[in-house]
DNA sequence: CATGAATGAGTATTCATTCAT
DNA sequence: CATGAATGAATACTCATTCAT
């Protein structure tokens, strides 16, 4: 069994890939069950054998793109090394996300009226954990006196708006390059720490 | 006819009032015209007498709460004083904004998915009028030389993404007092243009 | 009394001018109340006064119609002259209409659909009149032994039916001038009758 | 998988008689989808599955009638013969085509006012190939000399003409049998050409 | 007489969801 | 497991008609 157990989570890794990309390009009430489906050149119908509605594939997919920069945030605080430098690499990751992940990362920012209460809590929880992250570079450099914020909830709360609504404006086409983009937001985002 | 004009306008701007409403509450797709309807005792129908669709009316709303807002920030520039003074009174504004009007805030964010190219033209101009007066506010302060910032529009991003940020998690019966939270983030924003 | 009621037949009467004008673009179900009172900077209750309804409106456009058609038929055949003189004339009146009034035409080719069994009774006399100057004409050539035919209805029929398609493929800017138009359909036409 | 695309285009092809039956009782805009449905005992939604919208149905409507007068046409000039009997014939055809698809035809005759641009140049295509038959027809009695006419294809349009027009006055009760009425006007026709 | 505001019934269309095969 | 057909509830939008002022 444990090779058919395999190959489902594959396809619905699978699924959740196509399902994201699409979410990021029409958001979620302008994805369809019919276009992730045919996507991958599957049919609707079987969509609902390895998710049980549309709001349950929503779901898997907030978290699939949630756990995974929650792990890549861990790791890099595991990681160590001066927080200043550490929190930028937290700050690259984060805004790589918000820009490649558009739509699912804003799935993160307003989940409460798509998700029943039950994802509500386990989301809220993940989200937490996620913002969490920054709070715990932002104690250690308090720590070891790098940083200085009276209210560092408050100062993560800013940080991390700064960082969200980069997708607001952001092109790659235009006068800076994502390199540029997340040096200046360090820069900035320093300077609140100070 | 000025009389009939005017009942028109006001019935309009009540129409929208009670619209702003539902979509800070429920979102651009979650607000039915059935429901801003049944909102204000009347009928679908009669809704389609003032406004010409469903776009129609959410870009009015879009319109309404921005042009408020850019008044508002326009009469605190011309007011003049201090420019950290102006600017926390306009944090003050824009804050107070972000939270009351939410969702309408949010259409602002995202204009592109809910507009036509007519409407989204005029949409991104006011909003990048109204963007353009935090950007006077820093220029000024830049010449007299009580803010610094090498790059003063990605720190006007940086301040707008972290005050927009405060309605995804701010709870008017949380910890802090709306006045707190203005404090604070005036401070934090103070820092950025150190 | 009389003034006022002359007034009320005059604007019935540019009501009806107008509403055939949007008959004749836009068809019965394509013609709104709307548009007839706005192209008469009325409004649409106005419409209301001088109509019981829509259907009310429609027929008696098709009266309208019908009935300067039928005046004008019949003071060519009081006229009198040579029967195919006389029919020619009247195939170029016929045909003229058809042309010109073209939707109003199909209104009293298909009036089944749109009106009521009163509207219809009336309709459908008015029609048979209209038809029976064709006969007319027919019989006095079978007298005089100029037409002949051995079911003069049914090549009044042949002959109507021809004419009546024209407006599916006739253009004025094309090949033909009405004048061509009305020659060859009345050659074509006496052939029938020979 | 060719036993379910069979199965589809012959459920296609019931609701395509079933919806021919209602246009032709009620014309296209007195047509509603969810009539066409209820007949079959279907839901809206289930049409949808099968068609894109109504226009597309009503346009699959059309294609089906005509193409299937087309073939018919064909095999009766393809089995050839003496001029006129081909034609009497193709008479006989359209005219029990006129009658008893009189709706549908009626769509043939006015398709500009239902059919997108995309559409109507099919249906054009294949309304003018369905005349050409007749063109071809007379063109061959021309050639061997039992037709004359000058200008064939204004003498087709009034062929055609005449026989449409049928379904305006024809009634199945009435004094004349179909038989009665095509031989009536096979007669008449051949006049025109004579 | 005229208006304009309101209405409500109707219509096309979409889409998540189900289920027999 | 997968499919495709069916469903039904929801939703935007239209328009003839009414009626108080």
């Amino acid at each position: 069994m444990k090779l058919s157990e395999r190959k489902v989570l594959r396809k619905k890794e699978q699924i959740l890939l196509s399902a994201i990309n699409i979410i990021n390009q029409k958001g979620y009430s302008g994805t369809t069950m019919e276009e992730v489906a045919s996507e991958l050149l599957m049919t609707k119908g079987s969509l609902y054998y390895y998710f049980k509605n549309k709001s349950d594939l929503m779901y898997q997919c907030h978290n699939f793109v949630l756990s995974q920069a929650t792990k890549d945030l861990e790791s890099i605080l595991e990681d160590g090394g001066p927080v200043k430098d550490v929190l930028k690499k937290m700050i690259e990751t984060h805004i790589t996300y918000a820009i490649d992940e558009k739509e699912t990362f804003n799935l993160i920012m307003e989940p409460k009226r798509f998700f029943n209460e039950e994802q509500l809590e386990l989301v809220l929880k993940l989200r937490n954990h996620y913002e969490g992250l920054f709070d715990e570079i932002i104690q250690r450099g308090i720590e070891v006196d790098e940083f200085h914020a009276e209210e560092p909830k408050i100062a993560r709360m800013i940080i991390l708006g700064a960082m969200n609504w980069v997708q607001q404006w952001y092109r790659p086409e235009g006068r800076l390059s994502k390199e540029d983009l997340i040096t200046l937001y360090s820069d900035y985002i320093l300077k609140i720490l100070e």
